[in-house]
DNA sequence: CGGCATCCGAACAGATACTG
DNA sequence: CAGTATCTGTTCGGATGCCG
């Protein structure tokens, strides 16, 4: 690609921290991996887990984090058929920085909204 | 509201962690914190260093920084006008779990996308 | 049980024009 | 310089129906 612009190195959105909010930024896919940080779980566990997240989001969100290496999905062929999700040893070691985050909002949001909510990451 | 059911605790988007990254996770948000690491700066500066940004998401995401107290607008009355955008201390208390979560980044997705962007947080 | 395909409204974001 | 206002295309996400 030619280009005769001098500008000195924009941040853009290709820096490593908006690739990941890009992934990990949606309405449901850190409360997929809290619920996974806790262990394996089932389609219908994760639907009935998660409030309000619909069978389309779930499967789109799985997906996504399948591609990414964070979750794994392992079928089972019994009869009914048995699907278990679990976070990779990536999608584990991206529960740390996720805490951080968390205390963080904790910290600096819990006087805002007055909510009792439960914590992804305790 | 009256409800039978007897869902223990479903994890919801009210948790912190969701709030935060209803917050941070858009496109133009932790790029502008990532330049307001480096110290105050004003309007066009922003513009300028935030590669496509448009005016106006530029100012709707630091109305939106204001809002949360991330970020602090001083106007300097003279002529013409200036205005500069810094990090209030809960700004800057917010780089470091931003950088951890870069660092994560970093190590899962640089493999990806060979690509050669600069760090938001060095 | 664990999905996929389709439709559709709502929210998001870019381009453009205008202002104190 | 530092915005506001409006219009418009794109994306997100929910609802519904069907399938192996």
């Amino acid at each position: 690609m030619e280009h005769t612009t001098y500008v000195p190195d924009p941040y853009s959105r290709n820096c490593p921290s908006r690739q990941l909010l890009d992934r990990i930024g949606d309405r449901w896919t850190v409360l997929l991996v809290g619920v996974l940080s806790t262990g394996p779980h089932r389609f219908n566990e994760l639907q009935r887990k998660v409030d309000g997240i619909s069978q389309k989001m779930l499967t789109q969100t799985l997906r996504n984090l399948e591609r990414d290496h964070i979750v794994h999905r392992e079928v089972y062929p019994e009869s009914p058929p048995r699907v278990e999700y679990s976070l990779t040893e990536a999608g584990r070691s991206l529960c740390g920085p996720l805490k951080s985050l968390e205390m963080w909002a904790v910290a600096h949001y819990q006087a805002m909204h007055g909510e009792d909510s439960p914590l992804l990451f305790p």
